[in-house]
DNA sequence: CGCCGGCTGACACGGAGCTGACGGCGGTGG
DNA sequence: CCACCGCCGTCAGCTCCGTGTCAGCCGGCG
């Protein structure tokens, strides 16, 4: 990815710097906000990291100037600063994320990636399958409009099925999928899961196919 | 703009409401700061037109505590000291802009002008949740049209459910977003804060993801 | 008719979450 | 300087939810 670092601070900067190219990362790193916003206008970036409480200005501004003008780059705010109120209205001026000084370098490089994640893909991808509208994001299911909670196990149990509609996952694959190995089960734990998800969902959408596993029926 | 006029001397508050009533602005006129604070719970002026040394209380203390409380709503204070430092404390605790008593009503108009410019492409983003209506600047939560008062804290986790309704915010996330790092709680800090903030807004308002965190429903 | 694979209601347990009580702390008023 | 009050973290005890286990059942097949 290509990021802009913005950031005052000399060792924190090549710090941040040096591990995220270590990453393979593209970093341009600017230590005034003024030389940011021009380099941001210039060149195309996948992420910002904004340091808050640079002398040359106000970052939460910049930030708000960027937003105001249509820019959507993802923004990971760096702070310092530990008050409350500062953290949230730096995910209200529009950051998508934000990291609490001193920070653990592997963390950030952890945000960094799920925000590259995040806006890889399709934003929000719904999946429509039958009477089922299942959004992965807000962990929800909607059966012909009407939201069912699922806990936990049924939730992957759904999104393991979900993964490839149609396709039949074998019954010990769903045991690998649902036990991160080392806790095995002795019983047909499996199937109570099954049979606890139909009941939420409409019972034909999950199919049994004897001696194999289970498929999501497509329509 | 709706503004408040806080002002006990009722020449000098009529003068001033009828002026600003001319210039089409609604004017609400209170005569201590008791009823003042309760109206400015209640509804969302533009600005506050506070008279200093009003006879039920200290006028300092009173913008201090608005501040302290978050509302940011914009405060031109009137006084009739002219000594440089009681100004510069008004400015200290919060005021935006002030004018020295006797004043020219034009000069007034002129104050109030600035203060509608400078705000004037901010409009006040009120987010409504079920039977809640959040003001953010303010920092003032409605429910059912009766103002609820919230301590810090409580602000703050709502704030940072209500940053993005409906989606579901992780526990350590909350932890991270109301307590300065480092300090860890070693407790249901976060629990008991949700608990208490359920029992001033309607219960199910929050609603619980078990093993993942908390998210505001989004109707 | 017996076997087998799968289904499901009932049950019990563990743990996540809830909440009342308490006490410390800081601010306010007398 | 003291008394009071509101805020909030801590704790303990409790509730309730999620889930594995089991037993009994069903249906298909040889």
């Amino acid at each position: 990815m290509r990021i802009l670092l913005i950031e005052d601070d000399p060792a924190l900067g090549e710090a941040v710097r040096d591990h995220l190219a270590g990453l393979a990362h593209a970093v341009d790193w600017q230590t005034r906000l003024a030389e940011a916003e021009v380099a941001l206008r210039a060149v195309p970036y996948d992420l910002v990291l904004l340091d808050l409480g640079l002398p040359d200005g106000d970052g939460l501004a910049f930030l708000k100037r960027l937003r105001a003008r249509g820019d959507a780059t993802p923004v990971l705010v760096l702070t310092a600063r530990d008050r409350v109120s500062e953290r949230i209205a730096g995910l209200e001026a529009g950051a998508d994320d934000y990291l609490v000084k001193p920070f653990d370098l592997g963390e950030l490089a952890a945000r960094v990636a799920a925000v590259a994640r995040r806006y890889a893909g399709d934003p929000n991808p719904l999946l429509e399958i039958g009477p089922l509208l299942i959004d992965r994001a807000r962990r929800i299911v909607i059966r012909d409009g009407v939201p069912v909670p699922l806990s936990a196990r049924e939730w992957a149990l759904l999104e393991a099925l979900a993964l490839r509609p149609g396709a039949i996952v074998a019954k010990e694959r769903l045991e690998e999928l649902l036990y991160p190995m080392g806790e095995e089960i002795a019983s047909n734990a499996i199937e109570v899961a099954v049979s606890r998800l139909r009941k939420k969902l409409s019972a034909h959408i999950i199919e049994t196919v004897r001696g194999l596993g289970y498929r999501l029926a497509r329509r």
